[in-house]
DNA sequence: CGCCCGCACCGGCGTTTTGCCGGTCGGACC
DNA sequence: GGTCCGACCGGCAAAACGCCGGTGCGGGCG
């Protein structure tokens, strides 16, 4: 982790889709040097993902789902396909008498709604109860 | 503002350095078509910027806390003092069985453990349901 | 109805970027 | 000296990108 590790975070928290060719220039590195760099900070697990920066969060409705699955299924097989519902942003499996816990977020209560009947139409879910977020304390 | 909008913005805020042919393929558009969205989407101000995901997710570990409150408590008062608590990192308020939703980070499970009994001690809780975090599969 | 316009989409082009790998240089160590 | 190792460079084939002309479809309008 030297300044150059650093200018390279820096650079990409201001842009994480530029290309290495242009993050090599403004390092005053090689482009090889620069891919070889980024990847040593994502393995070191320094950078751990890219995301976007949304405009002006006008706030979305968000709501908690709790899931239980079917007896002998198992979340590597369902997380994929609820993954693929575009208003779940968070996702974890947790132990004790639930197995999922998934928040999703939409403009307003309908696309959560929607996305409830979604994820509670995939086989091998059994049971889903939704918690509609009244008010975001902190996160 | 339709589906595909949507899904496209929940791929880039899982990874914002996909290229556009892969994201194309999971929304099924053709890459040009794609590549306009994503214009559009910027142009909008619904992105604003692409940034790092960084460690500090040197994945911790994590619990969600289920919590009901004695009858005739309002959140507003007992809030406050959930949020001095170190190891919370998310509250929200719902409705329903559940009064509120808080999400705990620490550095192995006694930190967990800890502020469990000290969120269950406080004044007006009822009921502290926890789960630990097996995995994240997103968030 | 027929026409035209706007919009979203596709496909193809030349160019840029990427993934990969062999090769060079300098410092540490025996 | 000789050797190893890490960081770096450069080059090639493959993939992705920017750009633009062309298509299909729904909505206004004479």
């Amino acid at each position: 982790m030297d300044d150059k590790d650093r200018l390279l975070l820096s650079l990409l928290r201001r842009d994480a889709r530029r290309s290495l060719v242009a993050l090599a220039r403004d390092l005053g590195l090689s482009r090889s040097a620069t891919q070889e760099r980024l990847a040593k900070l994502q393995d070191s697990g320094v950078i751990t993902g890219f995301t976007v920066v949304e405009g002006a969060a006008e706030r979305r409705s968000t709501a908690h789902l709790l899931i239980r699955l079917a007896p002998g299924r198992h979340c590597a097989q369902l997380v994929p396909r609820v993954k693929t519902i575009p208003a779940v942003v968070q996702i974890h499996s947790v132990a004790g008498a639930i197995d999922l816990i998934v928040r999703v977020e939409g403009d307003g209560v309908a696309p959560l709604e929607q996305a409830r009947a979604a994820i509670a139409a995939i086989d091998g879910i059994a049971e889903v109860s939704t918690f509609i977020v009244l008010d975001h304390h902190l996160g």
